[in-house]
DNA sequence: CCTTGAACCTGCGGGC
DNA sequence: TGCCCGCAGGTTCAAG
């Protein structure tokens, strides 16, 4: 999916789209996402203003005149994007919200492993979904003292753990990959293994990535769309993901970008760069 | 507790 | 052209 960079493309776009307009009408076009829709759904939401709209891990928080927030996962091949209100709805239009000034705003995923639900507002944290989830890897509670201790032991591959959300919240695969070559670690070591420079360098490493990233306007690779409808152009500057076989970025390095299959999904890494 | 693998669902590209 | 297989940005759950 979506992972951190195009969940904060798509709420940065979607506040202001949505911010301040209220909810007219709600259309569900399906049965269920990964979950039902919670019961009352459309009703809830009618004639809610919205407040604001924030991220937390991989999910968009709206929050609503009505005290509740509307909790929003993008699965791996969702998008939430401004639509035409003329248009009739395209397949896999699951949920369409029209607003008071005539917009229309469209979730559409393909897979359906996106989720909507409602969380009173101020409790997000208290949901099921966000409960387990660990620190923003953009914010101050992500350092060197934190990943140490919660890596300590882990015999995991650090590539599987730093999927894992309950370590850092809103990395996926893409990112995961990128993060470990700019830190120069192998994807295979075990995550309790790392020295303390390692989880130094992982550190910025991270950061540098899911910046550039959202610079970029995030990945578009398949589905994913910003909330205007732009493409995100992160793909092009890749080090290592869905490079397989092309040399590695660093022109001295002489290396090739080696794919690998780690708890069933691929990394991308440099063999020679990263140890 | 940990680790691994399968499952959810649809679409697309490659090989035959 | 068509069919079959594998793979895709995520997450959860069962089994060992």
């Amino acid at each position: 999916m979506p992972e951190l960079p195009e969940v904060e493309t798509t709420v940065r776009g979607l506040r202001k789209i949505l911010l301040g307009h209220s909810i007219v009408a709600v259309a569900v076009r399906t049965k269920q996402l990964r979950f039902a829709f919670p019961r009352g759904f459309s009703g809830k939401l009618q004639n809610a203003r919205i407040l604001g709209v924030e991220r937390r891990a991989k999910y968009i928080l709206i929050s609503l005149s009505t005290g509740q927030s509307l909790l929003v996962h993008l699965g791996m091949s969702g998008r939430m994007q401004q639509t035409s209100a003329a248009q009739k709805p395209a397949r896999h239009d699951h949920v369409v919200l029209t607003l008071s000034n005539g917009t229309t705003v469209t979730y559409n995923d393909p897979r359906r492993f996106g989720v909507m639900d409602l969380v009173a507002t101020g409790r997000e944290d208290e949901h099921k979904l966000l409960r387990t989830i660990g620190p923003e890897p953009l914010g101050k509670d992500l350092n060197v003292d934190y990943l140490t201790e919660k890596l300590r032991g882990k015999k995991t591959a650090i590539k599987v753990a730093l999927l894992d959300q309950r370590i850092i919240a809103g990395l996926g695969n893409i990112y995961v990959s990128e993060a470990l070559y700019w830190a120069g670690i192998h994807p295979a070591r075990a995550a309790g293994d790392l020295k303390k420079k390692e989880i130094e360098a992982l550190i910025p490493a991270i950061q540098k990535v899911l910046k550039a990233s959202i610079k970029a306007g995030g990945t578009s690779m398949r589905d994913y769309v910003q909330a205007d409808g732009a493409l995100g152009f992160f793909q092009n500057q890749f080090a290592v993901y869905d490079r397989a076989g092309q040399p590695c970025p660093d022109r001295a390095c002489r290396g090739l970008i080696k794919q690998m299959v780690q708890g069933g999904r691929s990394t991308y890494f440099c063999p020679r760069k990263q140890r």
